[in-house]
DNA sequence: CACGGCGATCAAACCGGTTTGAATCTGCCG
DNA sequence: CGGCAGATTCAAACCGGTTTGATCGCCGTG
């Protein structure tokens, strides 16, 4: 009824240049053919001369017109769009560096094919739940990425039950049984972040973990502790905490209060590895000197924390891309393209150094 | 053509037990109306006697059925989910600890009236704009909202002129004359940093913006300009950065290299300000014993640099909570609510310090 | 008892595309 | 010159809801 759009053309010809939205009749009545004509040709498919297909892409062009979304959607039972659902709490989202640059990536792989992506944030399990199911009931989405995948996950299952295609993000070694899995080998980084310690004469390597639930947590914690046996090293000290600075401060002084404290540690992430260093700094060791510290995630500050942080980084942009063209194409019912994701990088900054006898030596 | 979907019925009745989708005929045959009593019931418009009402809504819940958002956005024209174009280079964006915070806010105010959130992450101008236009021509989306405002956007304008309902998000005293903007004050966080370091006896205190070309970034120097000369204090140097880690490293640099360097600098950004302390630290200047630094935005590892980081925390969660709130609104011809947002907080920690006299007073 | 008004009900049209099936139009061959 | 395969073309059905307009019952009123 309230129209507040304003009339761009006043007094002309009142017939043909109506203000409402081009249709698709619109477009093969200029172009003197039927809709059926016009759609072929934004389908590319055959059937359509040559001529007439120039004549409706004239008018399609002059015309200004491009199929609605929303209609192709329903005649093709396909929404062209993927969700993600990101679980976390709202206040601790902006502590993790993953899911800016995953989303960034996603986008490059679905803006090739046209889709688009459905964000969804969650603080917990139930409104989780229900995200997906408001994705399937209501048709919204035809794929689903499933990130942060816990030990002994269903939403693999679910996704299947409810009709939805799914690809999951997780560690190459976890990659589960069932559905599409693209993963990233976190272990990799890891072992190397060992061998380096190694090299420098550590011997007392501890870990802190992140939140135990998930399985890249696991994946990494494993990936120390074979490091450690493939060297001959003893298996230090876990501590288990949750991704937190506060939690990485505290499992630093519980290490630190060890009658043989480590000489290096190696954490689940840069936000503890950070509030470690801080926590040992506090207490008067000194890093590198007394301790060396080894991150995860290679987060923007990293190279301007004090000091230094060594640390590994993974091309999370790339993995985006490559999880939307897999979950595209899996949508699209075509046999995903084998992705080759670039390795992991080591990068070695100030927070670790030799040993105390290596440098005497 | 080819299903891979398991027939999870074998042998079963063929006939009422067909495994496709379920739509709202079959709910109104059940139910013994017809599909426009069932349409009523799900947009609760009246006109549907109470038992037929009730006979309805069991069908619905018995048959799990739930209206199609496809279909419905269709008919209705409207999408009913709104657009969120992120424009950022790829590697840079999970420097920013605004975005995961202001969509996690977003999507409380969404999920309540049951919008979608459509998100596309864009690296240049020109992908911007196409990302705009797909959503309008596409009719994905009903509304945008229109971040990382820069001087002289034009994407209000453009927004209206291709149909769409935008909501500008911006400081509040750089609110556009047209188009609805929801903006937090940047100023107070700036002005109160600012007394802060004048109470601790700072006189020349310098400023490190951000990029230049935005709003907001203006906003701040602006704010500190200013309660520098309420204070009667002089107005110290400004240098221009670009908010990442590298610029914020330069610019302090050079600030230190004055003849008569600053005693305290406010930093358009937490990172910056990071960055900044470390190049101070590099060159054997002292924080906060020789040099005072605020910071803007509280992220996560604030509390963990060394020395922790005084600096300005905005809710920013609350801010897209009321950002979708509007856009919501706007959408639906309702007249948006006003909304008030919880004040600036400035957060002290160790990062600031009394200047030297003071401390020999 | 006729009539106006109101709530409940439903068939049909509509949203804007895609897809099907039949009609029409070639060109080529026997 | 008749017949036929293959390419064009289009009208009509369809996707799954919402919305309109007409019909029907029922009640209270004059």
């Amino acid at each position: 009824m309230i129209e507040s759009e304003p009339s761009p053309n006043g007094a002309a010809e009142a017939e043909s240049s109506s203000r409402k939205r081009v249709v698709i009749g619109d477009v093969a009545a200029r172009a003197g053919v039927s809709k059926s004509a016009v759609s072929f040709v934004f389908n590319n498919r055959s059937g359509v001369s040559a001529s007439a297909r120039e004549r409706i892409l004239r008018a399609a062009d002059e015309l200004g017109w491009r199929p609605s979304a929303r209609a192709r959607a329903l005649s093709r039972s396909h929404a062209q769009a993927v969700g993600l659902v990101i679980r976390r709490d709202p206040e601790l989202l902006s502590t993790d560096p993953f899911f800016p640059q995953f989303m960034a990536g996603v986008e490059i792989g679905l803006t090739a094919h046209d889709y688009s992506l459905v964000l969804q944030v969650v603080a917990d399990e139930q409104s989780e739940r229900a995200a997906y199911h408001r994705f399937a009931d209501a048709s919204r989405v035809d794929g689903v990425f499933l990130t942060d995948v816990r030990i002994g996950d269903t939403r693999p299952q679910d996704a299947r039950e409810l009709g939805l295609r799914a690809v999951v993000i997780a560690p190459e070694d976890a990659a589960s049984d069932d559905g599409v899995a693209i993963g990233m080998n976190d272990s990799d980084g890891v072992r190397r972040a060992v061998h380096h310690l190694h090299s420098l004469g550590h011997r007392r390597i501890a870990h802190v973990m992140g939140a135990p639930m998930y399985v890249h947590t696991e994946a990494r914690r494993r990936a120390w502790r074979e490091a450690l046996v493939d060297l001959g090293l003893p298996v230090g000290t876990v501590v288990t905490a949750d991704f937190t600075g506060a939690s990485g401060a505290r499992a630093t002084h519980e290490l630190l209060d060890l009658p043989e404290p480590p000489t290096a540690i190696v954490y689940g992430n840069d936000l503890m590895a950070i509030a470690g260093v801080s926590a040992a700094t506090d207490r008067g060791v000194r890093v590198p000197e007394d301790l060396s510290v080894v991150g995860f995630d290679d987060i923007p500050l990293a190279p301007y924390a004090l000091p230094p942080l060594t640390t590994v980084r993974q091309n999370v942009v790339a993995w985006g891309t490559a999880a939307a063209q897999t979950l595209v194409a899996l949508v699209e019912g075509r046999q995903p393209p084998t992705v080759r994701l670039p390795p992991v990088e080591f990068v070695v900054r100030g927070s670790t150094g030799p040993t105390r006898d290596r440098r005497h030596a």
